[in-house]
DNA sequence: CTGTTAGCGCGTTCAA
DNA sequence: TTGAACGCGCTAACAG
């Protein structure tokens, strides 16, 4: 009989007998009720211990409606910036004692399957690839926070104002005497937050009477910033100063094309990068940027997430003002 | 009647109510038992989508010691090829009615979640930056199948016999006429994966006598593909008539480099793709690839997973063997 | 074929 | 302060 031995999975019950009291009150222990007395609490927390005891999730969750689960809907896995912000609300929920889910399916999908997995909220980075009718309301009574896209969905979302941290960007370059600034980011119809950001670079080239021109990228990849640069930087006579790009992806391939075309930055070349993650602190040349610190926005996403998950009630829409952050990527035009 | 109403959780015994039944009735129903009959049963399957019916999970694994539900680890959220992959294993689990849960933290933390979740098995895709002892096992008794590094892990694996691969191409490209050719690659250390490709491209450029290069790349992005590609192909006169590369991701961006140089694909240039992902065929130039097929890994994994589940036996380590497949971006060099 | 009954492990009443 | 009883949603026996 060199059989392995079977452990069997210690319950309350095992623990009851043991500690010569009743399984309930063990229950009562463990959770640190303040209805047993602490000398019978140490002892059942002692024997606890030397057994070994894992609380069985499914049951207690199956009494206690609470899974300390939270779903995240993931659809765009490419992009650097929301990968950061997730796995900072990841951290933040786990220091909660909260299990972080996630879910690359379609939004419809993903949320059937936190709904059987009874997650306590749902947290959605919008998919703009998903072509979602503006007030569609998906199926399931778990709370739902969205990213993005504040005022186009049925659901509490947070979001940056991110018009306004553009006219930061345009505001700093204009101060530093620069004329002739350029926008790299994706002028595509459906993709709200992208379009939100070039309108307001257009109203404020206009208001500062400075030259501006918008380089269209066909996707937010690294690559194509590289592109929509190398094109704008050609022309020798009459380059823009300064860049302002819409997103770190994009601004690590501006750096490159820059870096190719032997102009240095900032002197020769001023970026604001969108985006303030901490990334753009250790570029070879430290990232100016304009946005919300990630940590700010993950901070606020988890305490809006809690709220959510004890039924309190949050706002519509939650909007975070951006500020402009001075690292070495700026600087006063080159002198003609 | 197309109107879907959500006020509470649904559970099987409201839909027992709505039709007319007991709710073990619509239990059986549920997992299409043989006990119920055919008429009964569709009324409940009908009457379930329109309730929005979700199992309960937590419940299902209390009773039934089974959650039906499967773990994924996937730290290295960013590249293509996994992507896809664990795209197809879903699928194929879905059809038998398993969950996949997924996980971005690290390894330790991930499991340790899918153990209190008591997901019924758990797929890793092996994270080479996470420096992990060879021999390290992960405290929990939940069935694990691990991806790649073969040998390197206590635990089951599934694998592709990558050095094999690159023979092919090689093979292939030699037959075609090619005696200067490259590969760009990722030779780090510590991934095994991507150094056994690379050491077996060095070991047939000898053996057939071939001028063959190695680029490194700095790693997998599709823009660092470019940047080696870009490299490589400037001096006009030494300039290798093929080139292996190491995945599908710095394939796209080796094909940017060649467009960008005015090389056409595979006129002046052929390349053989590492990873036969569905995408390579849609591609403008549509890639000849040596690898295994996509699916067929897929089907390998959610077949050991589910034998895994039924606490069958499996094989230390399941060996695919990769084959070529041509499609258009390979062919004889152009007459010098 | 269908319904009834009995738990799975745990948290929460309510009595004692 | 403790313990007995109940039920969460579901599956699996067993009766009808």
């Amino acid at each position: 009989m060199a059989e392995k031995e079977v452990i069997k999975t210690v319950t309350i019950k095992d623990i009851a007998e043991r500690a010569g009291v009743s399984f309930s009150t063990v229950s009562k222990a463990l959770r640190n009720s303040p209805l047993v007395q602490e000398k019978t609490k140490l002892k059942v927390l002692r024997i606890a211990e030397e057994m070994g005891y894992q609380p069985n999730i499914a049951a207690r969750r199956l009494v206690s409606k609470k899974s300390w689960a939270i779903g995240f809907v993931w659809p765009s896995v490419e992009r650097a910036t929301t990968g950061a912000l997730m796995t900072l609300i990841n951290e933040k929920l786990e220091e909660r004692s909260y299990t972080t889910l996630l879910s690359i399916n379609r939004i419809e999908s993903a949320i059937a399957a936190f709904h059987r997995f009874q997650v306590d909220a749902i947290f959605i980075f919008y998919n703009h690839d998903e072509k979602v009718p503006p007030d569609y309301s998906y199926n399931t009574n778990i709370p739902i926070l969205v990213y993005g896209v504040a005022g186009h969905v049925p659901y509490p979302t947070i979001d940056v104002r991110r018009d306004q941290a553009t006219k930061l960007a345009v505001e700093h370059l204009y101060e530093l005497g620069h004329r002739n600034i350029a926008y790299i980011g994706q002028p595509v119809r459906y993709d709200l937050l992208q379009e939100e950001k070039i309108r307001k670079f257009r109203e404020e080239g206009e208001r500062l009477g400075l030259k501006h021109i918008i380089a269209p990228v066909e996707n937010m990849e690294t690559h194509s910033g590289y592109l929509a640069a190398k094109q704008i930087l050609q022309h020798k006579d009459d380059r823009p100063t300064a860049i302002v790009s819409g997103s770190y992806d994009l601004t690590r391939g501006i750096l490159q094309a820059a870096q190719e075309l032997k102009l240095s930055v900032p002197e020769q070349l001023s970026i604001v990068s969108y985006d303030n993650i901490p990334q753009s602190a250790n570029l070879e040349v430290p990232l100016t940027t304009v946005g919300v610190e990630l940590s700010s926005i993950a901070d606020k996403a988890t305490e809006t997430l809690l709220h959510l998950v004890d039924e309190e009630s949050v706002p519509d829409a939650i909007y975070m003002e951006p500020e402009l952050t001075l690292r070495r990527s700026t600087a006063p035009p080159a002198a003609r």
